[in-house]
DNA sequence: GGATTAGTTTTATACTTGTCGAAGTATGAA
DNA sequence: TTCATACTTCGACAAGTATAAAACTAATCC
């Protein structure tokens, strides 16, 4: 992972509510029910103090980072952990021990 | 870490050159000279492409958000890597595995 | 089909950021 | 005390960002 990726990822990273979308999603992929596996834009909307525009826009740049993948399912689009990304973000806090 | 504070150590992470900057001095801290521990800014100034204000503003903005600390030696200024915000960028990567 | 729900796109606005040039400060050297 | 070096601060500006309102699309329900 080059620097300019690293640093859109970090930058995706930098909003606090981003932030926590992120974490939300992190979090949820270990449950082991694959029914729940995935987060709802709708959760989001509803646990944030922001606008459904906001919500789209935030996961958007989530998207775009590679942080995240969407999915739409009928009605509904689920967020899930880019896995990889995760790793060579886990990596860059660790190879210089 | 409460979730403003990683925000704020992620959005100074979130500028190529800043990112840079801090990789830098994570490599240096290793070093065993105490001599070469540390960065000096005019190091940054010529290798990043940018004028000394712009150096001097990232530093800024690595500084108060916690990533590195600062420390005047006559002429020069040494950048030296916050242990303490390292170690806990390390573990939110970590901690959900 | 008509209404509802979930999300997106567009547009606008207030705010922030990265950069530079010019001017300022502080230390050390001659 | 004059000069040079190593920054820092200020002022400006172009570009980018977070947000919301309004209008749109798409799937589902009755």
């Amino acid at each position: 992972m080059d620097n300019r990726q690293l640093a859109k990822a970090f930058k995706a990273l930098s909003h606090p509510n981003r932030l926590q979308i992120y974490q939300e999603i992190i979090q949820r992929r270990a449950l082991s029910s694959q029914a729940l596996a995935g987060c709802a834009l709708t959760d989001f909307i509803n646990a944030l103090n922001v606008g459904a525009p906001t919500v789209s826009h935030h996961i958007k740049e989530l998207v775009n980072a590679e942080l995240i993948s969407v999915e739409r399912q009928g009605k509904f689009v689920t967020c899930y952990l880019n896995e990889t990304t995760y790793r060579n973000l886990q990596q860059f806090f660790q190879e210089q021990v």
